[in-house]
RNA sequence: GCGGACGUGGCGGAACGGUAGACGCUGGGGACUUAAAAUCCUCUUCCCGGAAGGGAGUGCGGGUUCAAAUCCCGCCGUCCGCACCA
């Protein structure tokens, strides 16, 4: 038989009846058990990438394999369709964001289709759908109603460049996560959810969390930060004249007091200064009586929180002259200084300062000459060893402390602690570092925030009758900002509740809040409601989600947090929305620059001999590192063309061989080849000759043994592993002479390579005659029995060292192995008449003969 | 600074503490062909050697073990996350 494999009809054709017969449609009802297999939905940019490629690549091996192994198998694909680039579409072409989005996704659909994935088609969705987005207006109505929804004016990170909000987890080095401008700090009134009354459910339920990375664990657990101490109040020193206070000049004379948290209660001996943030209150009311004070707060607060600026910036104080009592000895006074480090946001907005056991303290005191006294001493020191140049953070045994001496660190907070809440001048607590998240985004092309704003009633509740509420499509965008704001026939309503006149809230969601929930309409999508909870549990959680680890900390705790709030709220009976998470590596490509620096794509390069040359003049040109494919370094490579050459099974076993799965993978043109390559071996195998009789027990081990490997290997996602194996077992299948064993080999080999290549599988499964649809076919089964050898490759060691292998019956007694070892000539050599100290035998596997 | 991951041929990478380098790519040699493409065979960690064979070898230095890429200790390097978090 000649011919070849040829992809430009078969993609079409398999994608086509895949289609007809409906195969990848989910049915709740079949009986068979489920797997939810989802990778991350994609932004609809207009054009797929590779990454976008390996992403579905992945996931679609996995929900064909569990559909071969009798899942009933939901596998579903949506876009992420809310977002900037949109309106900057809009900005830059005068397009209209939802007829850009639109036609965009449409591209990108017939790109995922060319690829042949098992996809659930029926339950795509749009984020930009009404459909979809009045769902997330109720659901956040829920939780509004609920009290997991605040309103407050705060201090938000401002990208001057977006002209929006972001949140913390969107700041990037004190740069905006997708414009890179530096962000500014801004007063706004904004819609809150709070996911810090989450914060501890969300960390310990990451212990639940077996199948997800320990890296996006730690990292989670990192962003929520959690640490256990005391808060506590310093007592102010009211010594002189009240009304000389500061703080009863500035109203503050019911709370002369000033409260720190702290995560080491045990150092409390130790301490030289109480510290407050510049936006204390405390601060402020200094600042309203002292110029200089007014002077040193302005001046902190307006250095950003950028990453340059936080490590540049000195650590500099304004000494209030305010005292604080030491609250176990009331003798004992503190300076309270306003200092540049300390951040209102976190814990009290104030500490207490120990600059021998703490660097940052230290720093300080160091600078303004304060007392830096030893209070804890390792087992080499005592309480009178000076410390050195720098804080001694670590565990010891407490010393200069009165009551506290000679007990260890942990035993010392714990007194503390119980001491401060029997006197009552403090209780244990325990901090976040993990804020509310701010949900309001001042753009147009988001889901809008069901509020009305009413004069007299305040902020009100858009009834549900009245959901969704639509986005209005006669917006310009011929100026910066938030159309929503000018467009006053949208913003006019009335006031559900007094039927007054209002306004509507024209901020709309940070596009997180529409993935927080995709994965349940996937799962369930009545037209009246946003889930059915009965049909939804019946799906979730997701069994395998694949997607970026960019996404470790916003997507995956925001979704986490979701799911949990839906709980809390009695909307839906599960508390952890992926069950197995799987962060696959980047798509890489070799980097060019022409001798101008410019960047230059890989289709304007070409190689000539060992130089890299630009092919429309011939002038040299430097290959630099292997990155990340982007626009901005113009190393992409277009998947369409190549799947237009190579065809969707070369192209995605490509996407699976060489690299680990959560490692990135160079792009390289041999690579695909060989891909190609491997396309048409598998076709030759089963369009050659399939007669032969007569047994061929070492394929038919072979074949067993592959069958085994390949489905263990898929099962852990090591694509790579599989790939390698279906290589040896071809290689095997070619050399073999034709045997009813070789036959079979070839109706099995169609079977394994499915996942991966399902149109060249569909193609040799009809030329084989196999029934039905090898879509639909059962995953081979393997006999254990033939998993093992009965001839077996002894390794012979001398010392340890390699020196002979031998061939030898299975189940070898030590005896035996040992005297095949020893009749060994290389091994008499090595021993060149010396008698073996000891010999180790390791059954079927080697023997080290000691001398 | 804190936390984490990783370091194996020319390259991507394999390797329950038990034959290091599977498999793929690249490269060399060969077969088929008028020629090419396609395909097939073969070699390809390094050093000595014609070969047989020998030696070295998993970032570096120690250790545990009959046996270490794998376990332990200490360095060095690369990458990632967080970052004045009290």
């Amino acid at each position: 038989m000649t011919g070849r494999f040829d992809p430009a009809v078969a993609d079409v054709r398999w994608q086509k009846t895949w289609d007809e017969k409906r195969c990848f449609i989910a049915d709740p009802d079949s009986g068979k058990p489920k797997a939810y297999v989802l990778e991350m939905f994609p932004y609809p940019s207009g054009r797929i990438h590779m990454g976008h490629v390996r992403n579905y690549t992945m996931g679609d091996v996995l929900a064909r394999y569990k559909r071969m192994k009798g899942h009933e198998v939901l596998h579903p694909m949506g876009w992420d369709a809310f977002g900037m680039p949109a309106e900057n579409a809009a900005m830059e072409r005068g397009v209209h964001p939802d007829g850009w989005t639109r036609s965009n996704i449409a591209a990108m659909r017939d790109q995922l289709k060319r690829l042949g994935f098992a996809l659930d088609w029926s339950r795509e969705l749009a984020t930009c759908d009404p459909e979809y987005y009045g769902h997330e207006q109720a659901l956040f109505l829920d939780l509004y109603e609920a009290g997991l929804v605040y309103r407050k004016e705060s201090e938000v990170n401002w990208d001057p460049v977006d002209m929006t909000v972001l949140a913390n987890e969107q700041v990037i080095d004190g740069k905006g996560w997708r414009s890179g401008a530096t962000v500014e700090r801004r007063k706004l009134s904004q819609w809150f959810l709070k996911i810090t009354d989450f914060a501890d459910e969300l960390l310990d339920g990451l212990e639940s969390l077996e199948d997800w990375p320990d890296k996006v664990k730690l990292m989670q657990a990192n962003w929520i930060g959690r640490s256990d101490g005391l808060r506590f109040r310093f007592k102010l020193a009211a010594d002189g004249a009240d009304a000389d206070y500061p703080w009863v000049k500035a109203g503050l004379a019911a709370a002369p007091e000033v409260e720190v948290f702290t995560t080491r209660p045990d150092t409390i001996f130790g301490a030289s200064f109480v510290a407050v943030a510049p936006d204390h209150p405390l601060a402020r009311a200094v600042a309203a009586e002292n110029p200089d004070a007014a002077k040193f707060v302005a001046e902190a607060r307006s250095v950003g929180t950028s990453e340059e600026a936080v490590e540049s910036q000195e650590k500099s104080g304004f000494l209030t002259g305010i005292e604080a009592v030491h609250p176990l000895e009331p003798e004992w006074r503190l300076p309270v200084w306003i200092a540049n480090f300390v951040l209102m946001e976190y814990g009290a907005g104030a500490v207490f300062g120990v600059p021998a056991h703490d660097q940052r303290d230290f720093e300080f005191a160091s600078k303004y000459e304060l007392p830096i006294r030893r209070v804890v001493a390792r087992p080499d020191q005592d309480a009178s060893t000076p410390i050195g140049d720098a804080a001694e953070p670590g565990e010891g045994v407490i010393v200069n402390s009165k009551f506290l001496d000679g007990l260890s660190v942990e035993e010392a907070q714990d007194a503390v602690i119980r001491r401060a809440e029997e006197q009552g001048w403090g209780t244990r607590e325990t901090a976040y570092r993990l804020r509310d998240w701010g949900v309001s985004r001042q753009r147009y092309w988001g889901t809008p925030i069901p509020i009305v704003h009413c004069n007299s009633c305040g902020p009100v509740a858009v009834p549900r009758d009245q959901l969704p509420v639509l986005l209005p499509t006669d917006v310009s965008f011929d100026m910066p900002g938030n159309p929503l704001d000018r467009n006053e026939g949208w913003r006019r309503t009335s006031c559900p509740e007094c039927g007054g006149e209002a306004l509507r809230e024209t901020d709309t969601f940070d596009t997180f809040v529409d993935s927080s929930w995709y994965f349940i309409r996937f799962a369930s999508q009545p037209i009246d409601k946003a889930f059915d909870p009965s049909e939804a549990e019946q799906w979730l959680p997701v069994g395998q989600y694949i997607g970026g680890v960019e996404h470790a900390i916003l997507h995956l705790l925001y979704a986490r947090f979701w799911t949990r709030a839906l709980r809390r709220i009695g909307r839906l009976d599960i508390e952890e929305p992926f069950n197995g998470l799987f962060t696959q590596g980047m798509v890489t490509h070799e980097t060019y620059r022409a001798g101008d620096g410019s960047w230059l794509s890989p289709d304007e390069v070409t190689k000539t001999g060992d130089d890299w040359v630009r092919i429309v003049d011939g002038t040299p040109v430097s290959s630099g590192r292997v990155e990340k494919m982007s626009k901005s370094r113009r190393n992409t490579v277009d998947p369409e063309p190549i799947v237009d050459k190579y065809g969707a099974d070369a192209v995605r076993w490509f996407m699976l061989s060489d690299s680990p799965p959560e490692r990135d993978l160079e792009w390289s043109e041999a690579g695909i080849e060989g891909a190609a390559r491997f396309v048409q071996r598998v076709w030759r195998l089963a369009s050659g000759d399939t007669g032969g009789e007569g047994k061929d027990r070492d394929l038919q081990r072979k074949l067993h043994r592959t069958i085994a490997a390949v489905g263990e290997a898929i099962e852990a996602l090591q694509f790579n592993k599989a790939v390698a194996q279906l290589y040896e077992l071809v290689s095997a299948m070619e050399k073999a002479a034709p045997s009813a064993a070789r036959t079979e080999a070839v109706r099995v080999l169609v079977r394994l390579v499915a996942p991966m290549a399902p149109h060249l599988a569909e193609d040799c499964w009809e030329r084989i005659r196999g029934d039905g649809l090898v879509a639909d076919a059962p995953w081979p089964a393997f006999d254990p029995a033939l998993l093992v050898e009965d001839q077996v490759i002894l390794a012979v060691q001398v010392n340890g060292k390699l020196r002979d292998t031998l061939r030898a019956p299975r189940g070898l007694d030590r005896a035996a192995a040992e005297a095949l070892a020893l009749a060994s000539d290389k091994v008499q050599r090595q021993l060149a008449g010396a008698e073996p100290r000891k010999v180790i035998v390791v059954a079927d596997r080697l023997v080290n003969i000691v001398a």
